[in-house]
DNA sequence: TTGCTTACTTACTTACAAGTAAGTAATTTT
DNA sequence: AAAATTACTTACTTGTAAGTAAGTAAGCAA
């Protein structure tokens, strides 16, 4: 029965993704699983262990994923973070960091560090990624690979949030112009 | 004594930009402003109330501003959009689009399409602003101006977003490189 | 000067979020 | 076979969010 927990983080993390983490209780869980309250409550003491264990399993998804891709270009590999996020559009979600920052000054510490951590190695990866690229002539931009993999993120995060408010084809429009500014062709 | 009203809207409008809608609530603004809950609920019958004249206030607010800046040349107009924001990362804030959009489907119809319609005021201008600009040689980019736009604002809004967790350094690395890229000169 | 409106307060109600204490059935360990 | 552990349920408690009904003091209007 361990998959009651698995189960339990996987709608925790729907349900920031679409409502937001100020906004969905324990009740939201406990309902559509067929559970009580307290089971969630004996596997996540307090909601903010619940909020942890949401953040760990998405920074654990992302470095095995991530991994696998290794080998590959990096045009290739920039393009899985962007089929992601493109996803997570059809699907009506934002990315985790793009719903949990707006609520960051409400998280106890120990959540808020997991957000930053999270936040941080996500942007790492792309700065590799793109510092290599560009290397390897398959991107081309100007300035700090960290400072354009700080607007690469913002936009990814934020062509969700507008996407939910302006309707589902803002995605594209913002994904397909970033794609072509970093392309290496003309 | 019309300016309790004020005092209201102006307190609900810093908490929803520092904590989020669906975390505060009319004792966070009561408790300050020495006034009863029920006070707020004479003047603001729903949180919805509440919520809709924040929204109101700031596009009223963005309205007379960009107006008032309408004589002068794109580059300037669009700097103070720039300052803006700046001013909101200084103040701990994030934007209200970028507050709100997270929490969009919490929200009552009514709301949603007050948010939508200050998101197609904020997109509209911005284009207008950068369309003008190019025409005149002040900004230099590719593909439609609106499509510009939507990166320019998601990199605004993420730009708060992300320094909320990043630490605040992180908007003037995104804003630069933002301008940079936009710059006419070379 | 009576009545109406404005801007509140007092004192509730209802609902629900978050968490806990104690118990239990099923499995595992010793 | 007894003891401990796991994965829960039952039945609470405490706190707070949102809203309301009824009253009131001050000002103005006829």
């Amino acid at each position: 029965m361990q998959d009651t927990k698995e189960r339990i983080i996987s709608l925790a993390d729907q349900l920031i993704k679409t409502r937001g983490y100020n906004a969905f209780s324990y009740k939201d869980i406990s309902d559509p699983l067929e559970i009580k309250n307290a089971a969630i409550h004996y596997h996540f003491p307090t909601k903010t262990d619940l909020g942890i264990a949401v953040v760990d399993i998405e920074v654990e998804r992302f470095t095995t994923q991530t991994a696998k891709l290794a080998a590959q270009p990096e045009d290739k590999q920039l393009k899985f973070l962007f089929d992601t996020f493109n996803k997570k559009n059809k699907e009506g979600m934002v990315c985790l960091m793009g719903s949990l920052s707006p609520d960051y000054e409400t998280f106890p510490t120990v959540l808020q560090e997991k957000v930053t951590s999270m936040s941080s190695a996500f942007l790492d990866w792309t700065a590799g990624c793109l510092e290599r690229g560009r290397e390897k002539g398959l991107f081309r931009f100007d300035g700090d690979a960290y400072d354009r993999a700080l607007l690469v993120m913002s936009n990814l995060l934020a062509s969700l949030l507008l996407s939910r408010v302006m309707g589902n084809k803002i995605f594209g429009r913002i994904t397909n112009q970033l794609l072509k500014d970093l392309n290496a062709k003309k």
